[in-house]
DNA sequence: CTAGAACCTGACGCTGACGTCAGAGGCAAG
DNA sequence: CTTGCCTCTGACGTCAGCGTCAGGTTCTAG
């Protein structure tokens, strides 16, 4: 017998994960978020939807795209993966890598500048 | 009297550092990069450009607009700022560094997918 | 002198993750 | 019943840093 799980709507869940309606709808549409409809048509989501679109939101923010992190998430709920995602997580993950260390460096270039205004009033 | 600078034209700019001549234009449209004209017009470069061009990549990558930079720009030439701009510093400071953060998480997750995935062949 | 590379000024195109508007239906409260 | 909020499906708009094409001039090598 399936669980009878406490269903939620996509307000509810944009509310919570603190997006906007209408990027839950776009990640339905990008093939990253499966809901259940109501009679009348309205999406219905477990509640672990709002914990994976917090998720889209990091993947997002360290520069995947939608399209990625669709590849990928077999990887994550799963747990197993075959050549070619693990190549795709590596190129990822060394991606990101290079992307902090640029950071890190303009961060350090801004903090001599403000280091050196500081010092001159 | 002024000094004879050796003056470069736009395609050796881009060349030497490493982006588009588009791209450089695109600079002096947004105000970051100014060029003397050759009597028929055509863009003459100081040395110091090539520096100047890859400081705004760096900039650039590190999420900061054409304004921003075109506003810090002062700064960074004169070494003298006013209030305004010192809280613009730290502000983009304190950006660039949350974001460095969120990737570092980023990467701490997709870190801990890989050595799961790669444990189970 | 001539071919080709490099340069010029517009100006439209692209990308990706949404914002926003229009028009219509659904749902609990008073 | 109706008020008001939530949801639906399209579909066009946005923004920023360029890419790219058109149509023309200019520089340089041979």
């Amino acid at each position: 017998m399936t669980a009878r799980e406490r269903l939620v709507r996509i307000g509810e869940v944009a509310r919570e994960a603190g997006v906007s309606v209408r990027a839950v709808r776009y990640y339905e549409q990008q093939g990253l978020l499966t809901a259940e409809r109501s009679p009348s048509g309205q999406r219905l989501y477990r509640q672990d939807a709002v914990t994976l679109v917090r998720f889209f939101q990091q993947m997002y923010a360290a520069g995947l795209t939608s399209q990625r992190i669709a590849q990928l998430l077999p990887c994550w709920s799963s747990g197993h993966t075959d050549a070619e995602q693990r190549a795709m997580l590596r190129a990822e993950r060394d991606r990101i890598q290079a992307k902090v260390d640029d950071l890190q460096a303009a961060l350090d270039r801004l903090d001599e500048v403000i280091a050196i205004t500081d010092a001159h009033p």
